[in-house]
DNA sequence: CTGTAGTTTTCACTTATTGAAACGTCCTTT
DNA sequence: AAAGGACGTTTCAATAAGTGAAAACTACAG
């Protein structure tokens, strides 16, 4: 039912996240944020800096530390559908010169772009890797959290960003959206017939991304060798 | 003096990092790893698993989270240092055919690849981002931890990995190593010579990475307008 | 010089974490 | 088939450990 969770440890992660978010926080802030005292605060942020998870700049505030890259790092080479996906995205943007991203959905009921491949126009649309998108409104939000649509693909004119055009196509092996793919170009760029075509063109790599039937990556589970 | 530090935290992180150096880990591994007993290791793991930092996969066994993924990218993203080294490494590729390295210290007495270029020979080094290298016996450690070397780069041949000689320099605006760049080459490729050359190669570049003198990132520092 | 905001330390309160023990389950062994 | 072992999970009493108000101190801004 709720969640067994143990306080401070989700505190600390609170702050941990809210410090990544704003790329630096000042320790007042970063209180606020998580709604601590600044004492406690303070405790959490030193432990999280003890163990390089956090560090200070020379100005006093505090920012994401070498443990938190270096993690992150680790995590997305494991991430088996980072490297699945990568040819796909290649491929989306040598056809359609738009950005091609992949991403999958939180644990708080928001999106995160897990992967992304930049497209070849002068003009593109400009995000980034581990940012969080909100699933309402969003082409990305409509293949992660509704069920399959209907041509296989969604297209959002002018969603949460106005004069942007998203279209996106759910990775679902098995009927349950695990990821999206998806391209994104600016609308002046972009006609209805196009987008229909681009839709089939995403709808296609989201479908086959998951269909070569390997075990890709059995390997390294389960402790090590005696 | 000691460190002012919530047990709780810590076991919490240690976890994190055992789950996420070992890519998957069952419970009673994880609380071994951690040295916890089993109970408190699930506890804290399933606050992890409730934040997002960890999952577990149909098997039951911890991996690392999208938090995970999403706070790393987010942070490489920040990181302005990778930013910077990667115009550095692509020229040393260029000019090396070898691969290229940024590496940092990292807060446990290591160091830490936050990026890499993969070198043009079909027979290259397979190394990877957020690997840890020790300070003790390679170049890298070298030039991280030791003061600032006499031609400017160190060459070692035959480290930690037989077969491999790494050769490094220190990025040290203003003495002190922040950063090392390196090119890895399997030994018998190179000779005494073309070592030299590399290392002087790898010695501009890392005495370049900082000479332009702006303030890079200053622009995200500390909250948003209003 | 006075006032406001931030960072840090201290400390008494008590809440929230802890780990041994017990239980059920799923394998492996005999 | 039965015994043994390892793992995941739950419970619960003991107490270790986290908490936040307040005060001290610093740094600015008016």
């Amino acid at each position: 039912m709720a969640e067994s969770s143990t306080r401070t440890v989700e505190r600390a992660l609170v702050l941990l996240g809210a410090v990544c978010d704003a790329g630096s926080l000042s320790l007042a802030d970063a209180a606020r944020e998580a709604e601590l005292s600044a004492s406690t605060a303070l405790r959490l942020l030193r432990t999280l800096e003890g163990t390089g998870f956090v560090r200070r700049d020379p100005l006093g505030a505090y920012r994401p530390g070498l443990r938190v890259v270096q993690l992150g790092a680790q995590a997305l080479g494991h991430e088996s559908l980072v490297s699945l996906a990568e040819p796909a995205l290649e491929r989306l943007v040598r056809q359609t010169g738009e950005s091609a991203y992949l991403s999958v959905p939180s644990h708080d009921g928001e999106g995160v772009y897990l992967a992304m491949r930049e497209g070849t126009h002068s003009v593109r649309h400009a995000s980034w890797i581990g940012r969080s998108i909100p699933l309402d409104g969003t082409a990305v939000g409509a293949v992660l959290a509704g069920g399959p649509p209907a041509g296989g693909f969604v297209v959002v004119r002018d969603g949460i960003e106005a004069d942007v055009t998203a279209i996106a196509a759910p990775v679902s092996p098995g009927g349950r959206a695990v990821a999206a793919l998806s391209v994104v170009v600016p609308s002046y760029r972009i006609t209805a017939v196009e987008a229909r075509r681009f839709g089939a063109l995403v709808a296609q790599e989201a479908a086959a991304l998951l269909t070569p039937p390997d075990a890709h990556d059995t390997a390294t589970t389960r402790g090590e060798p005696a």
